[in-house]
RNA sequence: GCCGCGUUGGUCAAGGGGUUAAGACGCAUCCCUUUCACGGAUGAAUCACGGGUUCGAUUCCCGUACGCGGUACCA
């Protein structure tokens, strides 16, 4: 296996659908690869199966990728010297690798139809094989150019019957290659089945067209979920066949990133309330919305972090890590070989340390387009950096960033008055109307000098502060939370501050 | 069924022949805070099971069990 060529990596989504976690990981992980060992991160799109085309879908993966920061190098979009990238527009290359299949003996044509194929599964069904293979066992009981005479396979050929060229697996070799997660990995070639290579459609499938490509596209380093694992042999053969096993990609196959029962699926997020994809998506035959990680207000930062310490960590005890640390910092051989749970817990307690982690100003900006999104018009003249440094230490998602600072924005909808009520009383009533008073004479309005001022007051009115404190807050903000009270009043200003208080006071009577 | 890959607290996990088996999330209790958070403290694992190898196995080997993945003219 070449290992001093250039790096060059690729992530090659099928555009039908969503672009989920794992899909998601395994961009991040090639794309640190790349970066690492300055090589190519490419994109390469696996549209082979024409029935399963989704409009939309591909352009989608383009965002998906832009907002979490992991631009290719080579794609439909960017371009390259390794085009076209869309394998649709490849088409016309991969018969020629599967006709020299045929003509080395290593593949032959099959002329079975869908029916003919159902009917042996049904056939050789039994107990002890509850899904029948076409391999060495049944090919000869089949219609292909392994067992019908030359002359009727040229017929049909000629005829343009519908066929596919199917792999002819050896009979118990032993297929084994060296993975860089895994270790060594092997297959006897008696179980593994004659796959299809070339559809009837002309189009190649997965197995042809990830060997020719990868090959095409001078690919290093081939890495993929370990859903794959079962079907590396076949893809070693090819390789052997095609091309020698000296140009073939090193492997990584990535472990399994697990919902609450098994392979994570959007069915999971609906089912438990959490994302799955990276960004909305809409399923354009549907109009089935699936929830995004950006949407639900995610930081791609924070994304990318839990992303890449599921399933790998550095060793030590750090768990936040930006883009380019990850750079600096991931290396293949920490990856883990066992697959993990998702837990959306962690996942939200990593945006939280990001909301913290990040720049204020950066922060800043991001939230305002948050509450903007919302409805709220925030002037330029609003201490938004200020409100945001206040509040940011109790938000999870971006979104909560609403609730925690409208009350700065608008006055509040609701009061929550059944908080006070029940212990109200003159005493209160008369502190209120001295606060006012108080306040209303302020030259420095400030946060200290507001709580001064007003567990003086509370002193004279033989009040603890504590006992007023709460009505203040409820006063101000509607509900029993929000920062230190007098840095809300700061922030809100001697008018709107003695506004409401006055305009709850009106409620109390 | 068969094939493959796995198995350290509820979850993510460090460690790797001799350790009090890290740390984080979550949970519980407590402290701080006259709101909610933040922060701090404390608590919870016979390292799946059974055999080996060894003076000694969580760590190495072999089985078993369990989990997951695959078993399509889908990727």
């Amino acid at each position: 296996m070449a290992t001093d060529k250039k790096v060059r990596v690729r992530f090659a989504p099928s555009p039908t659908g969503g672009l989920h976690l794992g899909g998601v990981r395994t961009v991040l992980y090639n794309y640190l690869f790349a970066r690492q060992h300055g090589g190519d991160f490419i994109l390469r799109i696996e549209d082979t199966d024409q029935t399963r085309f989704v409009p939309g879908a591909e352009e989608y993966i383009f965002q998906c990728l832009a907002w979490a920061g992991l631009e290719p190098d080579e794609s439909v979009k960017q371009g390259g010297a390794y085009g076209p990238y869309r394998q649709s527009e490849r088409k016309a290359l991969y018969r020629q690798y599967a006709e020299q299949l045929v003509a080395n003996g290593q593949a032959y044509y099959a002329f079975d139809t869908p029916e003919e194929l159902e009917q042996m599964r049904q056939d050789f069904k039994t107990e002890q094989n509850p899904s029948p293979q076409y391999d060495h066992h049944v090919r000869d009981k089949m219609r292909n150019s392994l067992n019908l005479q030359k002359e009727d396979v040229d017929r049909l050929l000629q005829d343009n019957t519908r066929h596919v060229i199917r792999i002819k697996m050896p009979e118990n070799e032993t297929v084994g290659f060296n993975d860089m997660i895994r270790g060594d990995v092997s297959f006897n070639t008696s179980l593994v089945d004659d796959k299809v290579l070339l559809k009837a459609d002309g189009m190649p499938t997965y197995h042809l067209a990830v060997v020719v490509d990868d090959y095409l596209m001078k690919i290093s380093h081939a890495f993929r979920g370990e859903e794959w694992l079962p079907s590396a042999p076949v893809h070693i053969l090819l390789w052997k066949y095609l091309y020698g096993e000296d140009h073939m990609p090193r492997w990584a196959h990535f472990p399994l990133i697990l919902g609450p029962g098994g392979k994570l699926s959007k069915r999971d997020g609906a089912k438990y309330g959490f994302p799955v994809f990276a960004m909305n998506w809409t399923d354009p035959r549907t109009g089935e919305l699936t929830e995004g990680f950006k949407e639900k207000g995610f930081l791609p930062e924070a994304f990318i972090n839990l992303l890449a310490v599921l399933g790998w960590n550095d060793g030590t005890e750090q768990e936040l890590f930006s883009l380019d640390e990850l750079i600096q910092k991931f290396s293949m051989d920490r990856v883990h070989s066992s697959g993990a749970k998702f837990d959306y817990e962690k996942a939200k307690w990593y945006n939280h340390e990001w909301i913290k982690k990040l720049a204020p100003a950066d922060l800043t900006q991001r939230v305002k387009e948050v509450l903007t999104a919302k409805g709220l018009s925030i002037s330029d003249k609003a201490p938004l950096q200020k409100i945001v440094e206040l509040v940011k230490d109790r938000i999870t998602l971006l979104p909560d960033f609403y609730d925690q600072t409208v009350y700065f924005f608008k006055v509040p909808e609701t009061i929550d008055i059944t908080a006070v009520r029940p212990k109200w009383n003159e005493a209160k009533q008369l502190f209120f109307a001295e606060l006012i008073r108080s306040y209303e004479l302020m030259s420095a309005w400030d946060a200290a000098a507001l709580e001064n001022d007003f567990k003086e007051i509370a002193a004279a009115s033989q009040l603890k502060p504590g006992e007023v404190m709460l009505p203040l807050r409820i006063m101000l903000v509607g509900g029993k939370f929000g920062p230190h009270v007098f840095d809300i009043a700061e922030i809100l200003g001697k008018e709107e501050t003695i506004q409401r208080i006055r305009h709850t006071l009106g409620l109390l009577i």
